[in-house]
DNA sequence: CTTGACCTTCCCATGATGGGAAGCTCCACA
DNA sequence: TGTGGAGCTTCCCATCATGGGAAGGTCAAG
């Protein structure tokens, strides 16, 4: 099986496929006598493992870990679990990030009358002209040094 | 004011300021003699309407639209709150996108021992061999578009 | 033999940010 | 007056995961 049958065979790009070998997240193929890459059911399947867990929003680094996992028999489930649980508090610590400009955003929305006049309270608000709640200080890093 | 106090008035670093200017998104600040740029409170207020609107979410190219508008006095509220409308659908989709993912991870995380034995339904369901209700079929949902 | 669909490698772009090098300027202090 | 260091300048590179596209080889069908 070419890279394109493997690809569409995996829902994996033939370019991502290329790069996961590239960076070294999945092994070399073999080629065959005109140099295309070989895959068979095998690397499919690996394939697959590796886009169902991007689907669930894990990165690269952690989807390599998983698939080691994956490949290891004499693994602990904890292991596994400790990625997944890592990452689910990653992925609650970003929504809960978004939650909070959703908020300051339709309070400032339903304040802004969206006619054709110039007044806006959004525009105010990004001003610093608060109208009421002001989220994310985020400001203070290294500053002066 | 150079650049460094600039960035601590308005807690954007010299190197994003450089960058913002490089992008056409402020204009390119006068030089003194010695070749510094130099800011006064006019450009202090212009990269703290950029902080806050990128701490709400909004990108650079949606960023310079608001600045646009909040320097346009005969602008329409509808066209700021239309910017807004439209970040606030998008910031939902992620976020409900991120909270399936949350969901199926927790399902498995609860279903997986998480001990020294390598039995493992996380990597059972990667694998797809699914432990049950799986979201995310791996051939309909097209990441590509 | 030609055409077109594949495959190969290589380079570039994205978005927003940081890191760091090499070299300049400025200021304070001894 | 010299010197050190902080701060400024530009330039290049890295991130993360992905796609676009060019230039060229290969294969199968017509």
């Amino acid at each position: 099986m070419n890279i394109g049958e493997a690809s569409s065979a995996s829902g994996v790009s033939a370019k991502m496929i290329r790069y996961y070998e590239e960076i070294g997240l999945i092994r070399p193929m073999g080629r065959s006598g005109n140099n295309y890459r070989v895959y068979g059911e095998e690397e499919v399947h690996i394939l697959r493992f590796i886009k169902r867990a991007r689907n669930l929003g894990f990165s690269l680094e952690e989807t390599e870990t998983l698939l080691k996992l994956w490949q290891d028999k004499d693994r602990e489930s904890s292991a596994v679990k400790d990625v997944a649980t890592a990452h689910i508090g990653d992925l609650e610590r970003r929504i809960a990030e978004m939650q909070g400009m959703v908020k300051t955003l339709k309070h400032l929305a339903h304040c802004c009358g969206g006619d054709n006049r110039p007044n806006c309270p959004i525009l105010d608000d990004l001003a610093g002209n608060g109208v009421g709640d002001v989220p994310v200080p985020a400001a203070g890093r290294k500053m002066h040094a």
